[in-house]
DNA sequence: CCTCCACAGGAAGCGCAGGAGT
DNA sequence: ACTCCTGCGCTTCCTGTGGAGG
């Protein structure tokens, strides 16, 4: 007998846990974001002039991942924008993730489009064009000036981890000179306009890398969000569990043993969350009446394991290769001299390496080393290795390279990636 | 002390895709 | 349709640097 399977049947299933799983998706913005109270007061407050058709204070915020920075940001910015509506101040809001746009043109024509989407009708009118990539940058600039004044519009730009523009300092500039403009070619007829920046940022110490100038500019104000403990995490947890679980699903020893797992990774909620939810998941596979204990330490092992391979997934290519010789490598344990095994390995050794796996593996040309040097600057800064200078012992000026993870996984998960 | 090693990272430039201006 | 630009990914060339070796 035939038992008839529509495509969508799994998908179609009531759950038995999940009231609304939605609430425990990190895209997800809860009515409430507790102990942040402090930190969105002041966020207000240096945002509060917008409402005085002044500009607000250029604002950055520096956080581990998962510590509610881009909530903070994103809540307080539309609420003022809310507050403008209803005052009938012209204020317009971008949320720019510079993961995605990683230069000064790509933000600039990203930022064009979102105002050109919001006001079609006022673009067509004054017949200010849309420019896609190719416009020289100086149209761009144009462009945005001419919006800005003759609007008078403020604009609140909301850069999410910042510290992927390659050059900030240029970004900067160009912003902080549109304002300057506008106010200096201001008449008296004319409308006020701003740009303001608000940078979102995980890494401390790219800010050393600036120039003291964007610095100041973009510092005008600093925060610093500190990781939440477990018992901060548990509240959080509660919260999401009566909005996300049906009633009495999720047993209170599950989440207080989700809130320390994070809590021990660096108090992040965002982790919190899928480990919870991942715990959910396996409730609900398993057929279980609630959520338990075991449910949380089973989904802890393959969230770590989604984690990486996410983020390995979404590395390009080359970077993956990089990875892939250097596990090479760390697994074989080159022996040195005295035998005992080695898991840093000079640039140099890296890029020899990488250049066989680059021929083999992938069919393909390798990079230079220049270019590989730039790669493994990057994936540093992803946090996938760790390089350090080589002090007295060796010979020349090299860094030695470490990878981050253990590289049978590294491996593993790479070769699965690239489909070889 | 000087020189060399083994790189680091800046500068210039090249081919390409793709928009602007004509 | 064309020429002129620009950004992007990358190569080539180059100067800088800190310890090792002589």
């Amino acid at each position: 007998m035939t038992t008839k399977k529509n495509l969508f049947e799994e998908h179609s299933i009531e759950y038995k846990i999940f009231e609304n799983k939605e609430a425990l998706s990190p895209h997800f913005t809860p009515p409430k974001l507790p102990y942040r109270e402090e930190e969105i007061k002041r966020v207000v407050g240096l945002m509060a002039p917008a409402l005085k058709r002044g500009k607000p204070t250029n604002i950055f915020i520096y956080g581990k991942t998962g510590v509610g920075k881009t909530m903070v940001a994103r809540f307080v910015s539309s609420e003022l924008h809310e507050m403008c509506t209803e005052k009938q101040i012209p204020l317009f809001l971008s949320y720019i993730n510079n993961r995605m746009y990683t230069s000064k043109y790509a933000v600039l024509v990203k930022l064009l489009k979102d105002l050109y989407e919001s006001d079609k009708q006022y673009f067509e009118e004054k017949k200010l064009a849309v420019h896609e990539s190719g416009a020289p940058p100086t149209l761009l600039y144009e462009t945005l000036v001419d919006y800005i004044e003759g609007k008078g519009v403020g604009v609140v730009v909301i850069l999410d981890e910042i510290d992927a523009v390659r050059d900030l300092d240029n970004l900067l500039y160009t912003l902080t000179r549109a304002n300057d403009e506008t106010r200096k070619s201001r008449k008296p007829e004319a409308k006020y306009g701003y740009v303001a920046v608000l940078g979102i940022s995980n890494n401390l110490f790219f800010k050393k890398k600036l120039d003291p100038r964007s610095r100041s500019t973009l510092c005008e104000e600093e925060m610093i969000f500190a990781p939440y403990n477990a018992k901060q995490l548990t509240r959080i947890l509660m919260d999401r569990v009566k909005l996300g679980f049906k009633d009495n699903k999720v047993e209170d020893s599950a989440v207080h043993l989700t809130a320390a797992v994070a809590a021990k990774e660096g108090g992040d909620a965002r982790y919190a969350l899928r480990l919870l939810r991942k715990a959910g998941e396996i409730a609900e596979a398993n057929d279980s009446k609630s959520v338990s204990e075991k449910d949380v330490e089973d989904a802890h092992k393959s969230v770590e394991e989604d984690i990486v391979f996410e983020s390995l997934g979404t590395l390009p290519e080359q970077q993956q290769v990089i990875l892939l010789a250097l596990a090479d490598l760390t697994a074989n344990g080159t022996a040195n001299l005295t035998g005992e095994k080695r898991n840093q390995f000079t640039s140099g050794e890296v890029y020899e390496e990488y250049k066989k796996v680059s021929k083999q593996v992938v069919k393909e040309q390798p990079r230079s080393m220049r270019w590989v040097r730039e790669y493994l600057n990057e994936l540093e800064m992803l946090g996938f290795i760790s390089m350090q200078f080589s002090g007295k012992g060796s010979r020349g000026q090299t860094r030695l390279v470490e990878l981050g993870e253990d590289p049978k996984k590294i491996k593993e998960f790479i070769l699965r990636s690239l489909k070889v």
